[in-house]
DNA sequence: TATTTATATGAACCTATGAACATATATTAA
DNA sequence: TTAATATATGTTCATAGGTTCATATAAATA
């Protein structure tokens, strides 16, 4: 997987210290891995909604098939996506189980997601 | 689609007016969707790679070649979905193609995903 | 203990998507 | 105009991941 420079770039298309500098500063290969771990968890529209909803409020499994109109297993297959990239947490109570936001970091990056396409969709008109 | 609540929560499972409160504050399925489409498009570990770099400095398409050491081809696929996700946006210069975030929300992203990772890290000591 | 209820999980199916290859487009230079 | 270079795109293939159905586990209740 080494071989692909040979052929590009022969003339000095490229930054050599630019490169350079920035290499030297990319984040190990286990961090970016799990930031990519991390976002693609995020990044499905029933998740969202998922996620949407425990922005609000700690929920119970049964309450989110309600707000969501999802089968139980649907959810629970999300939740446990979610449980695993340590976005929500749970909680168990008698028998139900409680969601909730793992911390400020979700939240955060929840809403700056929603702030950033709702400026988006401004710019469009 | 509708049928999946009939099955569960017979009894009263569930908190009604929880459940009623946070139905009445859901973003709209486009949000939800758009928001959903932005971190799909964070989630994948070449493209991270390609914004933990781009996140030091604007870079041509060859620079990423020789920084991430990957073919062009690969790419300039994955800059096309930073691009359609407004990711990253581009700047022509001649023969070359300049690459940069696409505006504060995006490096906040990002740099909100590796404190959660790497705070994550640390708990599991 | 037996049953009901809330949640979790396993398997099968289908669609979405990343990788790799070849090729197309666009810009510069000869 | 022709050739070379930088970037973009189409296609094929293999695999990842979401949904559903069936079933398993766990807690409460009879």
């Amino acid at each position: 997987m080494a071989e692909n420079s040979s052929d590009i770039c022969r003339e000095q298309c490229f930054h050599p210290d630019t490169v350079e500098r920035v290499s030297c500063a990319m984040a190990s290969r286990e961090d970016l891995l799990a930031v990519a771990e991390l976002f693609k968890a995020l990044g499905e529209g029933r998740r969202m909604s998922i996620l949407n909803a425990l922005l609000r409020s700690e929920l119970c499994v049964c309450d989110l098939t309600l707000i969501l109109n999802m089968s139980q297993s649907a959810v629970s297959h999300q939740l446990r996506v979610l449980r695993g990239a340590r976005i929500v947490k749970s909680r168990k109570e008698g028998k139900n189980v409680y969601y909730s936001l793992d911390d400020r970091h979700i939240s955060m990056l929840i809403e700056t997601g929603f702030e950033h396409v709702r400026e988006e969709r401004g710019d469009e008109l």
